[in-house]
DNA sequence: ACGGAAACCTGCTGGC
DNA sequence: TGCCAGCAGGTTTCCG
């Protein structure tokens, strides 16, 4: 479900209610919650306890939450996976059906982590520099590539790596290892902004075409984020439960045999990866059928 | 390296 | 009413 837009509305609330605060008790709900941690929930729940959350910080899809530490830092680590939801709450949210992790805070409040379909999780892990950021990141998230938003973000190096790949566009601008952030919807989106045929070849792009999809997609999702997200349904809400409302702005995602909002041409829906990708038949030209070269 | 498919899950919708 | 297929914002892993 969630992409950049909606982990970080989920981040500016986690931020605003958790920042200074210390965990009082935590709770592993579920036994997938923490199953990327291999020592399991109930030591990252030990991990947590008396901890100070110091900020929450983002990449990609990816949050965590630097804790006061005296010698090694470190932080909790989230990703929300298809339905996960952070919400922050005066009274605990036990009974609730989704409900898979929850701790109280020093102020009274609680976080909860609710997941449908359990696919998002918690982990635990170290802090190392990164020298492009100018901050610390977990260890285990150096292999995600720096989102359109991050100061290590370089259009001409990413321009560059795209270029290099054999793959379809789509498929590159959704591998996180390359630029992270973007997911089914903006990709979908992007490309449509950009008169980019999903499944054109990266390597045969000029660049120029490469750096304006990957501005469509900064663009598009400053936008989205600021309508608080796009929310098909309540899987996907902000930490105080509400919706966002970048819905009604899509383009193309979702809009199948519905005109094309730039030509009036019908929106198609094409299958890929075991999923969808939907565009304008006449404002994004098919790649040729040729051996690549 | 690449493309395809399945796996991990729950739950909703639409057709018969 | 029930059943079943298909679908969903993500990531990982295996296979050819």
């Amino acid at each position: 479900m969630p992409e950049l837009p909606e982990v970080e509305t989920v981040r500016q609330g986690l931020a605003h209610h958790l920042a200074g605060r210390t965990v009082v008790t935590a709770s592993a709900l579920h036994p997938r919650v923490a199953r990327r941690h291999l020592l399991g929930g109930v030591d990252l729940c030990d991990r947590l306890t008396g901890r100070r959350c110091l900020s929450v910080e983002r990449r990609g899809k990816y949050l965590w939450m630097p804790l006061e530490s005296q010698d090694e830092p470190e932080a909790l680590v989230a990703h929300l996976g298809m339905s996960g939801q952070f919400r922050v709450t005066d009274q605990p949210l036990r009974g609730h059906r989704h409900l898979r992790f929850d701790a109280l805070l020093d102020d009274g409040r609680w976080l909860s982590f609710l997941d449908q379909r359990t696919f998002g999780g918690l982990s635990w892990d170290v802090l190392k520099p990164d020298l492009l950021e100018l901050r610390e990141v977990p260890v285990a998230l150096r292999q995600i590539a720096p989102d359109p938003f991050e100061r290590g973000f370089d259009m001409d190096t990413v321009a560059a790596t795209i270029r290099r790949r054999r793959s379809e566009i789509k498929r590159v601008l959704l591998d996180q290892q390359v630029v992270s952030g973007i997911g089914n919807i903006y990709a979908d989106e992007a490309l449509w902004r950009a008169r980019v045929h999903p499944e054109r070849s990266a390597h045969r792009m000029p660049s120029k075409a490469v750096v304006a999809t990957l501005d469509a997609a900064r663009e598009v999702m400053a936008e989205a984020l600021g309508q608080g997200g796009t929310s098909f349904d309540d899987l996907y809400v902000n930490v105080n439960g509400e919706s966002g409302y970048f819905e009604r702005s899509l383009a193309v995602y979702g809009r199948q045999d519905q005109a094309c909002r730039r030509c009036g041409a019908p929106i198609r829906r094409l299958h890929f990866m075991n999923r969808s990708s939907f565009v304008c038949q006449r404002c994004q030209r098919p790649p040729r059928r040729t051996p690549s070269g």
